[in-house]
DNA sequence: TCCGTGGATTATCAAAGGTTATTGCCCGCC
DNA sequence: GGCGGGCAATAACCTTTGATAATCCACGGA
């Protein structure tokens, strides 16, 4: 594992969610696709575009916001192996702001190639399926972030979803991740003000469960973290690499209803 | 249209994603199922369970709610004719439980039966990933919901969502809809407490927003809700039939066939 | 008919968080 | 080497909403 071609993220990403032969990624490392580098707070996608290509994430954070401009809320975030705007595959239309949280480089790969790939390979298919209803659990989950936590508890449930997500592709193995967000972002993604923001990451850090010091961020006490946070990591649906094979998730997701 | 079967607000629902032919119809109305009746705030589904079978709602509301109980804060709403859990078609896993909100009817479909029948029709196939990915976009919206609105524009988004999307079925047709919903439970779905819930309900009844007496509910003012709630119905996706095309949307909802 | 129960309503009090403004720091830039 | 901009930190004040509790009302059962 861990090779070093540029859509290595996307590959541990799709294999814990389908078994994937050599063939398969094979069939990835071909992917033609264009490389572009975005910077901090820069959009990717506004609102109201078509898109005939998806855009994945090797680099860096993205998120989608509500509004474009200097404050809109943050209603998802993208982490490296993702591929942020999955579902124009299926209904090419974008609502919403994609936006780089600090600088970012991603994969461009138009939908055409996606489909070819999904019809040669029914496991990836599958796998993008099942990315598909990933992201909609990670989006329930966080209606229920905003709906049922107050801001502390809500900041610490980003983080440990962040970190989860984060460690299912290889990166932040130690609880030490880039973070280059500003207080504002996290403050968008709570939902909460920015000053806010300010007096919730103090309390983290005052319960030495958050270190924040310039672009690295690091969780000194990642039981404590979860605790705090009520944090299951059930609802991302993955396979934790490096860890016993609990469940071998049934075969019920087929290729097959899937429309090319 | 408005045929009499059992299916008949699913097949209403599905051909407004995806053109549906006579044969497609005719192999919905085939689909073997077991109706079932519940009462208001009994479990559908828990959290935990693995399941085989799909459920349609054919009469009432459904919600999803992450603590099973008394007062577990609502994730989201189905209206007749969603598949409420269309997800475990592909991902047989349950988070969440499954409450009716009043009395309900539902229809429950073995996935074996939806996936012979995407098989059999593509159409059908693209119809059910479409409602998938609709499910996903609601879910987005709740998220804005609860970011970004106070609970008096929060309620008055609810009650759009919902009558647009009960309209999309042919329900609700003269802005008065069934709402055996008690305040807590609009309190649970909009994340406020039950008294706050009812002050909100004062205030949008003094606004002349919202007549609700026993067991029903009708809207007086519709243009005045949605400009409270900023309401675009754009992220439901669909294509609104028998209404007068007041606001020509962005082209991404196309109007070009409106059956009869 | 009387009573019990669940939901709606109202009042009071307290907490969580929003708003605005000011200050200071760091860093890049001229 | 001074300047300006973005960001973090802090303070003062205010609004919204939550919690608790008491009352009231409608309805259905014994």
């Amino acid at each position: 594992m861990q090779t070093g071609f540029a859509f290595s993220k996307l590959a541990d990403h799709l294999a814990n969610l389908a078994e994937l032969t050599a063939d398969d990624l094979d069939l990835l490392t071909k992917m033609p696709s264009t490389i572009a580098h975005f910077g901090s707070h820069q959009a990717i996608l506004r609102h109201g575009d078509a898109s005939n290509q998806c855009c994945l994430l090797l680099q860096g954070y993205l998120s989608w916001q509500d509004a474009y401009g200097s404050e809109g809320q943050i209603t998802s975030i993208s982490v490296p192996g993702d591929i942020a705007d999955l579902r124009t595959l299926y209904r090419p239309c974008i609502d919403g702001n994609l936006i780089a949280l600090g600088p970012a480089v991603v994969a461009f790969v138009p939908h055409r190639c996606l489909r070819e790939l999904s019809i040669r390979s029914p496991a990836i298919s599958r796998a993008l399926l099942l990315m598909l209803i990933g992201d909609h659990a990670i989006q329930r989950n966080w209606t229920i972030n905003l709906g049922s936590r107050d801001a502390l508890t809500r900041a610490a449930h980003l983080l440990c979803e962040i970190t989860a997500r984060l460690q299912n592709v290889g990166l932040a193995r130690d609880f030490r991740l880039s973070s280059p967000f500003t207080q504002s972002d996290l403050a968008a993604a709570c939902s909460i003000s920015p000053v806010h923001a300010n007096r919730t990451i103090q309390e983290l850090r005052r319960c030495n469960l958050l270190h924040w010091h310039g672009k690295t961020l690091t969780i000194p006490d990642w039981p404590g973290l979860v605790r705090l946070a009520r944090f299951d990591p059930a609802y991302l649906g993955l396979r934790r690499r490096d860890q016993t094979p609990q469940q071998a998730q049934s075969g019920a997701a087929r290729a097959d209803v899937v429309p090319a």
